[in-house]
DNA sequence: GCGATAAAGTGACCTAGATCAGAGAGTACG
DNA sequence: CGTACTCTCTGATCTAGGTCACTTTATCGC
């Protein structure tokens, strides 16, 4: 019985202390026997597919979900039915942060491929926090960083063009892929050109051309959803990033100032 | 000496349990035992000039903020030195949450007018709400609120036109003013069109045409910083709000979607 | 109270990017 | 394995709002 635990269908481990994400998730900086009591707490679900929605804007609010593999898409309808995504989400990043103020969550998740997830029972993680206090401490963090990466993202809303949100665009995920363990250079859009232009706030087409006008520049190779990365420092010049992207830990899915 | 605590120089009791912002702030949800601990780690300090820096981008973090009377903004520059503000705070909230996940404040707060805050030390709070189980949750809750807030603005920043955003903008600062006591239809803006146009991402001028628009179309009566909202419902309307925005709650300085 | 300096308002013009329209290219599904 | 979507790309307009240039009005320091 307890086998079945440790070997997933992905081949992933089941625990959080043998876990390549443990670095970028919740378990940062606290001890092994508070990670094991971290472990017991956390379910972990069969994995979504392309499409499936992991909580629904207007859901009663119950867990945290942290994303083993995959990636997600989290957008919110407004009263004038209007679509707008918030964030891109990959492994190792933490959803649902938004819910915990009035228990009810603000925005739809939704996998944008095969996607696992493990949940975190709000009131037993908040009831280890209580005990652990590096435990609390990490999630205050956590919810610092996300806050820090939504002030950035604001701040590219607010004051750059469609040139400089792609380009900090690209290069937002291309660290994230980095700092996954992935390549940096070379990498799969899990969303389309709709989603990315609606994340700006630009038009696809507005996208579309910028897409083939960074090839056209060397900049880049996209064959649709596959992207290369092939002039990082230009790129980071255009976004308005001095040096390589540095602080960028796993801010979720924002460009760096 | 008791005395001298219970009183300001502006008239505000000292302690949290007198205070007419409790309901906004830290302390909701906590019983009157805890306040009075809460209530023993804050510093109240004197008040701020207008354009003084409650902190600055790059200081090393050491406490959160809330304000008691007067506005601050927070803003960034970004490496290539443009400046962007993130937001516009007001008596209740709290300053200095996106500081906690790497010690060190990614923005600089400066008092729009005379402002006075209350210093609370992150440490000391942090082992508080370690003690405190309903302060912990409060400190998330608050956060999350906050995160709320950022991607409510963020929506707005990447789909709504120049009229849209102002109205928003209006609207969401006569409910702040409203919750806490003040008329929500008569009030001072205490930033300068050329701050709202920055926090907006519009230019100075289209927002000072707007202001005259809306004014022309007997939706707001302004003289420069003295506004006075006379059509709500169609502000609201334009904003893309149905109803009299709803769970606006102390969302700090965004507008509600 | 007065000149200097900054904030606010206005008009004329001009571009970035939206919108409209339509053509490939992929992908899903019977 | 062909038909129907859906996604991506491209070109041709159109326009919201940015930019520039200037006036009017406050505010501040002395």
């Amino acid at each position: 019985m307890e086998s079945f635990n440790v070997i997933t269908l992905q081949g992933f481990s089941r625990a959080c202390a043998d876990c390549q994400l443990q670095d970028l998730c919740l378990p940062i900086g606290i001890c092994r026997s508070d990670v094991a009591r971290l472990d017991q707490i956390i379910n972990r679900k069969r994995p979504l597919q392309r499409g499936a929605a992991l909580f629904n804007q207007g859901d009663q609010f119950g867990a945290l979900y942290a994303i083993r593999s995959g990636s997600i898409k989290s957008f919110s309808i407004s009263d004038d039915g209007r679509e707008q995504i918030n964030a891109f989400h990959l492994p190792g990043e933490i959803l649902g942060l938004d819910a915990i103020s009035d228990s009810s969550h603000p925005s739809s998740a939704v996998a944008l491929e095969t996607t696992s997830v493990c949940e975190l029972p709000f009131e037993r993680l908040h009831a280890l926090a209580h005990e652990i206090k590096d435990l609390q401490h990490q999630l205050l963090r956590v919810m610092s960083r996300e806050l820090n990466a939504d002030e950035r993202f604001m701040r590219i809303l607010a004051s750059r063009n469609a040139e400089e949100r792609l380009a900090g665009f690209l290069l937002n995920l291309s660290s994230r892929h980095g700092m996954r363990g992935y390549s940096s250079t070379e990498f799969n859009l899990s969303m389309s050109r709709h989603d990315i232009a609606n994340y700006l706030g630009l038009a696809v087409e507005t996208v579309s051309r910028l897409f083939t006008r960074f090839q056209q520049d060397g900049l880049i190779e996209a064959q649709r959803k596959a992207v290369k990365i092939l002039q990082r420092e230009a790129l980071a010049e255009m976004a308005g990033n001095t040096g390589p992207d540095p602080n960028q830990d796993d801010s979720r899915n924002r460009e760096s100032s």
